[in-house]
DNA sequence: CCGCCATTTGGCTAAACTGCCAAGTGTGCA
DNA sequence: TGCACACTTGGCAGTTTAGCCAAATGGCGG
């Protein structure tokens, strides 16, 4: 992959951002934040994993830039940082949903002709 | 990780779209391919990688739903179809950079103070 | 039908990712 | 100071992914 190191390097930054979405729990994670912060015990909950393990989703996703994170007291505190997600998350929904009826039509020209 | 399977289905669908983002050298291709349809010889003449290598990497951005194909005669042509990846690309590279900017310029608080 | 070209698929190894347990860190309270 | 609580980090085994080569497929011009 021979290539302009800036452009190379803001390819690689946007892949860790994809990287970091790229898991059901961290999606499910950061659906959650976007109604408002929660503590890692929460999310834990949520999930239904280890709590070990949440925390090393959460390192991800805030390495990435995805969330950050505020310690009160004993407890840690994360908040979504890349609000846009959101948009890009109805978007994705709604382009596979269209992809899956046209599916479903192309599936069914034969029985049901226009 | 015990949720209700609509849910957990409409997460696992959203997981594979950014898994399939989740490449440097896919992105580089779905950023191409944002300009205009391109063959598999210009995509891996961009990415320099192996052509089995890039076919795969189709293989995986396709099964997603971000791109489609379309045979014309030897060659075969790769079409984005998300769209909306556009708008998000924008969105993280701004709050990436606005990230980088914040970081500038916590680092130098003290030596230039306000 | 044959050879050539563009692309995909199979197979293999190295690297990265996941998730659990155990151990470590930081906070508040007695 | 000591203990309980919330969370993170280290480490390990199992799984997935990446990228190369080699082999197979599909289409086109003889």
């Amino acid at each position: 992959m021979l290539m302009d190191p800036r452009t190379l390097a803001r390819h690689e930054a946007r892949a860790q951002v994809f990287k970091a979405l790229a898991h059901p729990s961290r999606l499910l994670m950061v659906d959650e934040l976007m109604q408002s912060e929660r503590c890692v015990c929460e999310l834990t909950a949520l999930v239904g994993s280890d709590m070990s393990t949440v925390s090393k989703h959460l390192s991800v996703l805030k390495t990435a830039g995805v969330v950050a994170d505020e310690r009160r007291g004993a407890q840690i505190w994360y908040r979504l940082r890349m609000k846009c997600v959101a948009r890009f998350f109805a978007c994705v929904d709604s382009e596979l949903q269209r992809q899956a009826r046209e599916q479903f039509d192309l599936v069914h020209a034969d029985t049901v002709p226009k």
